[in-house]
Parts: C-alpha cells; sequence; structure tokens
RNA sequence: GCGAUAGUAGUUCAAUAGGUAGAACAUAACCUUGCCAAGGUUAAGGUCACGGGUUCGAUUCCCGUCUUUCGCUCCA
C-alpha cells in the first residue's frame, strides 16, 4: 500500500515540476524544508482558484467585502490574539541520547524501553495507565508533577539514564522579526493566520462601507508557522497562503450562520467537480485557543482524509481582546435594538496551497490509447492555466495567417497560447499534460471552407466549426455563470 | 523533532567489486511529414545533494549536514 502511494505521490510531484506548477524552494541549494514555489502554470491555476473563492465570497454577493492587510502588524496584536501565550509546542531534551522530544514521544521512548529492559515486563493496563496520567498532567502542563512523576518511575523501573531530562521548553510557532534596526526590543512577528487584519480594521471597515450585521470580510494573503512538522508536500509548509472569511452575527443567531456556512462552503467545493464522496465533515475535538466550536471539511487523499478548511465560531474572542487592549471602542452600535454589544464571528479558513493540492491530484488522469500512455489533467476550465490552444497544422501559408487572426482575436478575452512546433498528436499531449480544455487546429480545410476544428480534451473529440462562430462558442462553453444558478445570499 | 526510506542529466533509471559516468524520454536547431507523444541529422545538460575524513586517487568506503517520501503529531 504505500509502495502504491509513493508511487502515485511521485507521479504528482513529477508531473508539477515537469510542467512548471509547482518547484521546490531555493532548488539549486538542495531546497528549503517545507517551503515551496509556484511555477508559470501553477501561478495561473493558483490565480484562478483565488477568483473561483472571490467571484463566490464577495463578488457575488452584498454583504461580504473585501480587504488586504499587512503581514507584519503591531506586537500587541499578537498579545490580544492569544498568540503569543498558546501558540507553542512543547519539547524536550533527553540527556541519555541528546535527543530532542515532542514530549508524548519521550513518554512512548521511556514506555518502550521499560518493557524492554530484561527483567521489568509492564502489562498493558499499567502502560495505559502511565500513559493517561502523563497526557492529564501535559495537557494542564504541570511540569512540576510530571517531574514528580516520572521520579517514581525511575526509582521503580530503576531507568535513570533515561529519564535524564532537562526542563519542557515551549517554542513559538511564530516566526520573530525585528521591525526597527536601532532598537533591540523592537520585534514583531511574520502573522501566523490573516484574520487578525481582518479584526484590527474591523471598525475602518465597517464605518467606510456602511456594513450592517450580519457582513463578512474576505482576504487572501500569506501566513508563516514555524511547524515542527511539515511534510507531504505542499500539504503542510511553513509559508501558505490562506482563503479567510470572518463574518459578523448578532450574538445567539451563532448556530443558524454556522450551519450555513458549512453548507455554503461545501457547496463551492462541490462545483470544482471532484466528486462529492470525496469530502467528509469531520468536527474538531481539540480546540485551538480562539474558537468555541470548530467543524473541518476534509478530502480524500489516496486513502486518508486530510484537513483542507475550517468552520470555525471565534464568539467575541478576537473584538473583545483587541478593545481590552488597544482601548478602542470596537463594539458594534444596532439602532434597531438601540443596544451596543461585540458581535459574535464565524470564520471560514481555506488553505489556499490545499486546495490547490487537492485539485491537482484529483485532476491527473492517465489514460491508455494504442498502448501509450496518456496522461491530462481534467480540471474544471474555470481553473485551467490556458483555456485554448491554437495549432495550426502546417507551418505554411493562409494557415498562418488564419492562425494569427484567431489568436489576436481570442487574446484578449482568454489566456491562450499558440504552438506549431513537433507533430500535432505531441501538441495535444502537451495541452493535456497542463489541462487545457480546448484546442484549435487550423488546417488546408480551414482556408477553403472558413472552418476549424475544436478538440476537447477529455474526450478527444473534435468538431468542425465556422470560424466567424468561435467567439460564440467559447463564450458559451467559459461561461461561469450556469455554474451559479442556485441562489447565493 | 523521533523512527523508517531515499538522493546519479529536466524526468525515469543504469554503471563503476575505489581509476571523475550512460540509456530512454523530455529540451534546442534543421530536414521531412501533417489530426492524437511519427522518422532522420545534430546539439546542449552532471564538480554523481553538500561538507569533511581515509587513500597516490572517492560518485563508490567512513563520519557529519541538508533535502525527499511514509508513519507519529498538529493544523489551513
Amino acid at each position: 500500500m504505500t509502495n502504491y502511494k509513493k508511487k502515485n505521490i511521485d507521479i504528482i510531484i513529477n508531473h508539477a515540476k515537469v510542467y512548471g506548477f509547482i518547484f521546490k524552494s531555493s532548488e539549486i541549494y538542495n531546497g528549503i524544508k517545507s517551503i515551496y514555489d509556484y511555477g508559470p502554470n501553477g501561478i495561473e491555476m493558483k490565480n484562478n482558484i483565488k477568483n473561483f473563492w472571490w467571484d463566490y465570497m464577495v463578488k457575488y454577493r452584498d454583504n461580504i467585502v473585501g480587504v488586504d492587510t499587512s503581514i507584519l502588524m503591531n506586537n500587541k496584536v499578537w498579545d490580544a490574539s492569544g498568540h503569543k501565550k498558546n501558540f507553542y509546542e512543547y519539547f524536550i531534551i533527553n540527556y541519555y541520547n541528546k535527543k530532542i522530544y515532542i514530549l508524548e514521544e519521550l513518554l512512548n521512548f521511556i514506555l518502550y524501553k521499560i518493557n524492554n529492559k530484561n527483567n521489568i515486563k509492564i502489562n498493558n493496563i499499567k502502560i495505559n495507565n502511565i500513559k493517561i496520567k502523563f497526557l492529564k498532567l501535559f495537557k494542564k502542563k504541570k511540569i512540576k508533577k510530571l517531574n514528580i512523576f516520572f521520579k517514581k518511575k525511575i526509582i521503580k523501573y530503576n531507568l535513570s539514564k533515561i529519564l535524564k531530562w532537562d526542563k519542557i521548553k515551549k517554542i513559538n510557532l511564530m516566526f520573530k522579526t525585528k521591525i526597527n534596526s536601532f532598537k533591540k526590543k523592537e520585534y514583531t512577528y511574520l502573522r501566523p493566520e490573516t484574520a487578525q487584519g481582518i479584526f484590527v480594521n474591523f471598525k475602518n471597515i465597517k464605518n467606510s462601507n456602511r456594513m450592517k450585521i450580519p457582513f463578512g470580510i474576505a482576504q487572501i494573503g500569506k501566513s508563516f508557522r514555524n511547524e515542527i512538522i511539515s511534510k507531504q508536500f505542499i500539504f503542510r509548509i511553513k509559508e501558505f497562503e490562506q482563503m479567510e472569511m470572518q463574518f459578523f452575527i448578532f450574538p445567539g443567531e451563532e448556530k443558524k450562520w454556522y450551519k450555513y456556512w458549512i453548507k455554503s462552503r461545501l457547496e463551492w467545493h462541490y462545483f470544482l467537480n471532484l466528486g462529492k464522496n470525496k469530502y467528509r465533515i469531520k468536527d474538531h475535538k481539540n480546540l485551538s485557543h480562539y474558537t468555541t466550536f470548530a467543524t473541518d471539511i476534509e478530502f480524500k487523499f489516496f486513502d486518508s482524509f486530510k484537513e483542507l478548511e475550517g468552520i470555525h465560531f471565534r464568539k467575541d474572542f478576537d473584538l473583545k481582546n483587541h478593545q481590552k487592549l488597544s482601548k478602542k471602542n470596537l463594539k458594534y452600535f444596532d439602532i434597531k435594538s438601540n443596544k451596543k454589544f461585540f458581535p459574535y464571528v464565524i470564520e471560514t479558513s481555506l488553505g489556499l496551497d490545499r486546495i490547490f493540492y487537492s485539485i491537482f491530484y484529483s485532476s491527473i488522469k492517465i489514460q491508455k490509447i494504442n498502448n501509450k500512455k496518456r496522461i491530462y489533467l481534467k480540471l474544471p476550465f474555470f481553473i485551467s492555466p490556458i483555456k485554448i490552444a491554437i495549432l495550426p497544422l502546417i507551418k505554411k501559408g493562409k494557415i498562418i495567417n488564419i492562425s494569427k487572426k484567431i489568436f489576436n482575436n481570442l487574446k484578449y478575452k482568454y489566456y491562450i497560447v499558440y504552438d506549431d512546433k513537433d507533430s500535432i498528436g505531441k501538441r495535444y499531449r502537451r495541452q493535456d499534460a497542463i489541462g487545457t480544455p480546448y484546442c484549435i487546429t487550423i488546417d488546408n480545410k480551414s482556408v477553403i471552407n472558413k472552418t476549424v476544428t475544436i478538440r476537447n480534451r477529455d474526450t478527444m473529440k473534435q468538431i468542425n466549426y465556422k470560424i466567424k462562430n468561435i467567439n460564440k462558442y467559447f463564450k458559451k462553453n467559459f461561461d461561469i455563470s450556469n455554474f451559479f444558478k442556485k441562489k447565493i445570499i
């Protein structure tokens, strides 16, 4: 199973590299852990995903507006948001083997050692008891008690060597950076979530755009987390892009809107047509410091589900804390009820790189034709980096003139390419590999009958079409409003 | 971070039992052809992941580092 999985992930990574979608960052220096770059086709595809999200969330609604806030913010933002206090991973250095362990790992290591000592065997029930007690203390971060707890075990199992450990170390997951080169103490962090940019601008946006509850603020932008465990191609990376929306509501209406946003976000995912059975809804058990209840939309990669998007109820946690610390009034005044209050917040937060990966992963199709492989990307047309390829069959005479004319006519409407190199079969395959939905081929018939052939990527079928009607054809086939016949609030 | 796995051309992979490396496909140019990766000629490409050690000599042996994939874990 692992081999099958590895082989498949290799196909995806290779394809992404060979066709200019994703490269390892600073690859000529052997890269840098868990950071990736987007190539020419990658950025087109990424922009298309962004637009698709933005259109659905902002443009097609009258109660959501967008912002683009800075990555660097006043240090105090991260006090108010709780990230300075709570955004940590816990580690410990074991002096026995000089290795750095996540606490739970060390526990497993110790239990393993206890069980493997020749004369000491403890049964499963005992191991479980130790684990439960350890995790209890660990969760409450009672470090002193943990140390006492293990001292007892040291005496009991004579494991003095193994249990020589340093104090527990907290490592903040935010990237610290200097903001004023001359003042040593002035530092801030690269934002670990885009949401805070929205909260600190709440007042500005509410006032400048005369927003009335319920309303939302959307943002697409980079976030940074110095994750210790960050692997799986672009699934878990240290510099990533989020597509977030904070929806401000009347307190008491949270259940209604929470349900609504789960449904609405799922609908967006279904528009991508990757297969409804690939998605799963899962309620969060371990809540992060800012959420009260939370749901994940998960996607099936290979044979396991992984989180794409989180829908969180943040209550009034952020605005309340920002008001407390900034001493600025961030309350909302409702004229109907004549009351001032902190609006509650439902957040939808989607990982752009993750949705990119999910689309790319599920679009790669391998087909056998005449005993040869055909690899094509079955992307939705509005996600494809290139919409149309213009392919003159022969590089001569009037065929060229007609081809160039068609190219110049279409290039202002869609991102298209012109390719006259190599055999026609090869050119089709090249376009297949990057997911171009249509190829227009111009041949001698085009000169005589004024028609071209339009070839469909998925079916490989070709139709003859009058040159003068080409615009109509693509207008019909590239009409995204067909997707949004359902009413969006 | 821990455990396992791997690192040779753009990609997939060979070879060298220590004597500085080849193929296929891809790429570039030209010729020929013209509807699903056609044929031919030619070219470009690798300090064999990086650093150190042993050796007359290291891609090959040893040590360290970096990076990939999988698992643990966490999240977007």
